[in-house]
Parts: C-alpha cells; structure tokens; sequence
DNA sequence: GTCTATAGGGAGATAGAC
DNA sequence: GTCTATCTCCCTATAGAC
C-alpha cells in the first residue's frame, strides 16, 4: 500500500514560501485570475525573483497541485491501513478527505477547479500535461474509492450499483461543501470551517453514504 | 408557485448572440480567462461593439447568470406541478437539473463556478452585488429543494437529517459529475453527454438519494 | 449599431547588476 | 538569490467617424 509513499521533494525555504502563497491565490482567483504580481507581494519577493525558483505561471501551479494531491494521498492510504468492513473504509474516506478539506478554506476550491478547470491550456500546456505532475496522486485516490466501493458490492455488504458514478457523486459532495464559500450556498449561520459543524457535516455525509450504498 | 415567472426581457439580437457565446467561453475559461477579444470574434461583432450592448464586462457576466437561472428555475417550478410523494419531487428536482445540465456540456461548469469563485471581485464589485442579478433565483432553487426535503421529514417519509447538509450535498452531486469534464475523473468510456449515460447517471442518482433519504 | 484607433494599465517573462 | 528596469503582449474600456 505503500509504493509511491515518502517522496522527498528538496524545496528552497523562498520555494515553500511562493507555494504556500500560491496554492491560496490559485484557489482564490483561478489560473487566470492569479496575478504573479499579487504571489510575488505576499511571498515577499520581488516578482522576477519567482522566475529563479521556477521558470513559469504554469510550473508553480503544477508544483502546487503536486503537493496538495501528495498530502491527500498519504493521508488516505493511512487511513486505509486501520481495515474493517467495506462501510467502514468509505467512511474512513469520507472522514479523513472532510478533515484535509477543512484544514483551510481554500482547499477545496483549488481541488474542485484543478478537476473542473481547463484555464491554463493558454500556455500551450494540455491537461494531460499537467496532470502528469499530480495525475497519479488523483488516479490512485479515485482508484482506492472505486476498489473498495466494488469489493463491498462483491461481498454483498453494498447494493449493486454503478462504481463510476458513485465516486462522481462522493467526489462532488465532498469538494462542492466546503468549496461553496464561508456559510455554504444554503447560508449555514455561522462559519463551515469551525470544528462543531465540520463534526456535523461528516456525521450527516456518513449517515447519507449508509443509506445510499448499504444492501437493505 | 408563479409568483416570479414570465418576467419577459426583451433583448436585441445581437445581444443574444453575445450572452450565447459569453455563456460558454465564461463557463471554459472562468470570469478572469475570458478575454472580450475572444469573445466578440465569436460573436461576430468588434471588441468595442460590445460595449454598445452591454456597459462592462462584469455586466455581460451578471446577464448570462440570470438568463441561466431563470431557466433553470422555470424548468424546476414546471416539475413541481406534477405532486406525488416528496420523494416523487426530490427525484423530480434530480430529473430536471441532470437534464438541464446535460443539455449542453458548458453549463455545470458554469453554474459551480458560479458557485465558489469570487474572481470578478478585482471589478470592485461584490459577490453580494454580483448575485442581486441572479441570487433571487438561486435562493428559490435552494428553498424548494430545502422545503420539499423538510416536509418529507415532517411527514415520516424521509429520515431525520440536516436540511442544509443534504442541500449541499445534492447540489455538488448534481453540478460536479457534469463539469468534471466529458469522460468524468473516472473515466467513463464515452461522453458522458450521450443520452444513454445521462440515463443511466439520473437512474443511479435517483437510487442513491431513496437509500440515502427515505425512512428505514 | 457598427466600426477603427487608441488610451492606459497589467500581465508574464527577460536582462543584467549586485 | 535577489533586485531594478524593461520588453512585449494583451487586457478592459473609450473616442469619435460613419
């Protein structure tokens, strides 16, 4: 379970400092919306120095995909070492990616737009390009969703269903709460991201997920 | 139930065609990425032509998200003439908008953009603002998907659950599988705009809301 | 209502000093 | 590794002729 784990990525401090800004603002205003004006004045450099440590707009959005999908990956297949039944596992899914989504505010948006979004092919660059530098961290994920989701159908503990489309709709759910602003586009009183309500949201998901997936 | 419809708004043709092609190449490239270069070349008119009909760019943004809206909702308010159980109207809603959206590959990515991204805030204008155009109309979608859940509850048919949660979660189900691009993040061999797969996505969805809603 | 021309600013990226 | 200065291009928007 563990073949592509621990990778060190050897980045210069200034590096991690202009990924950090990055993956806000990226997640903010969108490939197109970011400014390297805007990155270059919150990492604290100036904007041509940004080119030292990356040689385009491009590049520092693939790096940042890269790491963010990393960090979601590690922590799932974590996650999938604790077992258990089928329902379990999905719900270890459902948990750990509404724990990473709630970390900060911005990263369900960034995810949500790297999977939706086709901004950057102005540069020349095609999706299947930039998925390269994170396509596998989110093929595996998507894959690990879909494998436990078909073993729980074999073994009976699932109702027969389509595997592709349930993880479209975990997937969705997922990213569209905690992409759809501070107090969700139901107008939730008080902030999504504070600890009460993310405990609630993942009880309500998980109560949602039995009902949907579970053989009567 | 059509206390708001029939509002005719008159439109000039060429404003049409331009709301036509801004629809798509806004829902393509986001706010920011869409250039009104672009644009006027494919709505066969002069950059500054444009501003004959509308008086910014953020302008022609706000009048594509209320005439989608306004669709949108007119589609739903038909479907709920039609009565039976709440969960023959929560399947309903599911119906119209996996239609709706299905129709053309652009519109979920429009509408979920519209949903979590804040790009046209460089404007000086507000999302606030912004959604004063089309908002009245996301409400009542949002409201009658809330009321109708809330009396299922009331009534016994439908488990006891967070209203806002399920909101959520059905909206990011509904828009993400058809903005997540024309073969899914999973995969799907095949369009997944070809009328069969849109079947079967509103069939599975459907199943995957009884289990996850109805009362044991 | 449509056009050409252009203003005025901001974008990504480069050159070269220190 | 960081900077200032600059290049080139494209952006939204306006002016004014037809």
């Amino acid at each position: 379970m563990n073949e592509m784990a621990a990778k060190p990525v050897i980045r210069h401090p200034s590096q991690d400092r202009i990924l950090d800004e990055a993956e806000v603002l990226f997640a903010n205003r969108g490939y197109a919306g970011m400014g390297l004006s805007e990155l270059a004045e919150k990492a604290g450099l100036s904007k041509s120095s940004l080119f030292h440590h990356f040689p385009s707009k491009i590049e520092i959005y693939a790096a940042v995909l890269e790491r963010v999908f990393e960090r979601l990956w590690d922590l799932i297949q974590n996650s999938a070492d604790e077992g258990g039944t089928q329902m379990e596992k999905i719900e270890g899914i459902s948990d750990v990616m509404n724990d990473f989504l709630a970390g900060s505010p911005h990263t369900a948006r960034l995810l949500l737009r790297s999977l939706i979004e086709r901004d950057f092919e102005d540069s020349g660059i095609t999706r299947e390009e930039l998925a390269k530098r994170h396509g596998a961290y989110v093929f595996q994920i998507l894959q690990f969703a879909a494998k436990t989701l078909e073993e729980g159908i074999e073994n009976g503990e699932f109702r027969k269903q389509s595997v592709g489309h349930f993880v479209q709709t975990l997937i969705g759910a997922l990213l569209f709460h905690f992409a759809s602003g501070e107090n969700g586009v139901v107008g939730f009183r008080g902030s999504i991201f504070e600890p009460e309500r993310v405990e609630r949201r993942k009880e309500e998901l998980k109560a949602f997920l039995r009902g949907a997936v579970l053989a009567k």
